[in-house]
DNA sequence: ATGATATGCAACATGTAGGTTGCATAACAT
DNA sequence: ATGTTATGCAACCTACATGTTGCATATCAT
């Protein structure tokens, strides 16, 4: 959809600029994501926008604290922020960090990309010499 | 930057027709990602090709078993897959599921960017808006 | 002031990821 | 036949992620 649109939140320095996003950069993304309560809460958060910690945990088969957990776990990759607005703890995607995320993701792929036509184009040369 | 193009390979059904992947599916893949050490093996076998478990153990920084280990890890969330030739066992990436994952990407990635808009949007509307 | 609500903090249990070492086995080279 | 190379298998260790419970504290509503 909007995927090769240069995107007007961020600039998008590091993968454009030549410098490629390092796989220690996007490890730490990738364990975030790595979770489906936490996938959960960005789906959350992309589709019904900020909300808190308790109407987090509504729903989500775990307590409060473990809410809580994950909520800090995507914070320190970057995914999401808080802010505190009276006795409520207010998460919310990070749209910047979001865009680097998106670019690693771009990047990966477009990796694979490449590797899948490589890999296209040798198994049609080498299909007989590996097994009867 | 082959981002929009269709692919050959697969038709890319998932984000056409409807069923756009679940959590639980992007789940393990995600898992399989975030390893700096898998991560890496993954690049080499984009770049060099199929290659044995000794070989991807050179350089690796951890011992051969622990490559092993790595890439049944890989292979279970489908990402790579391996053959005995001889007395090796090489592995290669699976271009089949690479596409899949591709889509998971794709589809995350297209979310996030639905929501950075309607974030953007969100901000220079409701600045003063505190609560429902 | 008082009770209800939202969160913070800390201790604890448990599973498992990631790594190691040691030895066994299979396939190759000579 | 024999040594070398590539891998398999298993036991073991350690750190940490995930989840829990219990209690403390701050904020709100009345």
């Amino acid at each position: 959809m909007s995927r090769s649109r240069p995107h007007p939140l961020t600039s998008s320095p590091s993968a454009r600029g030549g410098t490629a996003p390092r796989e220690r950069d996007a490890v730490p993304v990738f364990v975030a994501l790595g979770d489906a309560t936490r996938l959960r809460l960005l789906r959350r958060l992309s589709t019904e926008g900020p909300l808190s910690i308790t109407r987090l945990s509504h729903g989500a088969g775990v307590t409060r604290q473990a809410i809580t957990r994950h909520l800090y776990a995507l914070g320190s990759a970057g995914l999401v922020r808080h802010r505190k607005l009276g006795r409520e703890q207010i998460w919310d995607l990070d749209a910047k960090r979001l865009e680097i995320a998106r670019q690693y993701l771009d990047h990966v792929a477009a990796q694979w990309d490449a590797a899948a036509e490589r890999l296209k184009a040798f198994v049609e040369t080498q299909e007989e010499t590996t097994e009867p």
